[in-house]
DNA sequence: TCTGGGGTCCTATAGCCT
DNA sequence: TCTGAGGCTATAGGACCC
């Protein structure tokens, strides 16, 4: 039997801010966006004492000072997380070689072959991280991701939460659909119009049924998840496949040289992400947001990689002029570039 | 005054080739 | 020569994750 441990970090870039500035510490901090709540963003974190006044990630900023104008807004320093995450990481691959990482705050570990009892390697962890980066984490274990990632929220902050398969009736089918990873927003509404709120409703749905409705790899996926199956792997090194870059503006503008304008300096952003990691891409797609929220992209694809600010602009701009840009306010523009492979080191 | 940014994966469709 | 089945690639959109 495997035993994977879902490690979270708790409110963990409010909790960086608060070890920073120990001023912060007892009082609402929300980190967002440029950290200015005038200023178009949403909520990256709230420390815990935010949200008890109803502010959560996600949550436009301006909506958070509203409900708690008094908290301390501060923009988002992913330089100052990334070298704590990265400590917090090398502690985690001390215990174990196998760790997958999920983003800045989160790790899967596979335990399976540390021959300790798991409440005993949670408690070591704990105190490795509390020492060493002085922050605090919930932690889950359980047989499998799915699990042991439902498990670590159970319980927050500094908690830790033990799950066996044998528990999944008892203490996973009660919990509500969006509690699944893969449940968004619309399986959620989806999942509700069929009556099914909790995962034990889930459960309870046939193979066939979930397959008709969310096709054979989701719903294949939904009816394993909702008996907490899952045999996936933890993915400890992948190939980045896209990088982009994208701009929300303060206000919506629709003159065209300033939309260009902007996309120039997208494109010169990406095209030095391209070079300082040292690769080329061969599919350049360009995304349009417009003021009422409907995104559109148009993309082309170059006969080979490349790295080339010209060649790129070339691209981006023909794909730009096929959009219907007339009389229509635009919100945001992004620039993607895909097909992504290594530059060659040598000439 | 609502609603970020950087990713991944999946699905549908259309065109082209064999 | 005609037709059709499949495979492959490009494109567009959408759901989801942190």
């Amino acid at each position: 039997m495997r035993r994977i441990l879902h490690m979270d970090m708790d409110a963990f870039f409010a909790a960086v801010e608060q070890k920073r500035n120990p001023g912060l510490i007892g009082k609402p901090v929300v980190i967002g966006g440029a950290g200015d709540p005038a200023k178009r963003g949403v909520v990256s974190t709230a420390s815990y004492e935010a949200r008890k006044f109803g502010i959560h990630s996600a949550m436009p900023l301006r909506t958070a000072y509203k409900l708690c104008p008094q908290a301390v807004f501060l923009p988002v320093d992913y330089r100052e997380y990334s070298r704590i995450s990265q400590k917090v990481k090398s502690i985690l691959k001390e215990f174990s070689p196998i760790m997958e990482d999920v983003g800045i705050d989160e790790a899967f570990l596979d335990i399976s072959r540390i021959d300790k009892r798991s409440e005993e390697i949670a408690g070591e962890i704990k105190c490795r991280i509390k020492d060493e980066v002085d922050l605090t984490c919930s932690i889950g274990i359980a047989p499998n991701k799915l699990l042991a990632k439902i498990a670590s929220d159970m319980k927050k902050p500094d908690g830790l939460t033990i799950i066996a398969q044998e528990d999944v009736e008892i203490r996973i089918w009660p919990l509500p659909v969006r509690r699944l990873w893969g449940v968004g927003p619309k399986t959620e509404e989806r999942l509700k119009g069929l009556g099914t709120k909790t995962i034990g409703d889930l459960a309870a749905l046939s193979l066939d049924q979930l397959v008709e409705r969310f096709g054979k790899s989701h719903g294949e996926y939904l009816y394993r998840a909702s008996r907490g199956i899952d045999d996936s792997p933890l993915i400890t090194w992948w190939e980045q496949k896209s990088t982009s870059r994208e701009t929300t503006f303060q206000q919506d503008i629709s003159d065209w040289q300033l939309i260009a304008k902007h996309l120039v300096q997208i494109i010169k952003q990406v095209v030095d992400d391209l070079k300082t990691d040292g690769y080329r891409g061969r599919t350049v797609t360009v995304k349009i947001k417009y003021a009422d929220f409907v995104i559109n992209t148009r993309a082309k694809t170059l006969s080979s990689p490349t790295d080339s600010l010209d060649i790129i602009k070339k691209a981006a701009f023909d794909c730009l002029r096929r959009f219907e840009l007339k009389n229509r306010m635009i919100r945001l523009i992004g620039l993607r570039i895909n097909g992504l492979e290594k530059a060659q080191q040598d000439k």
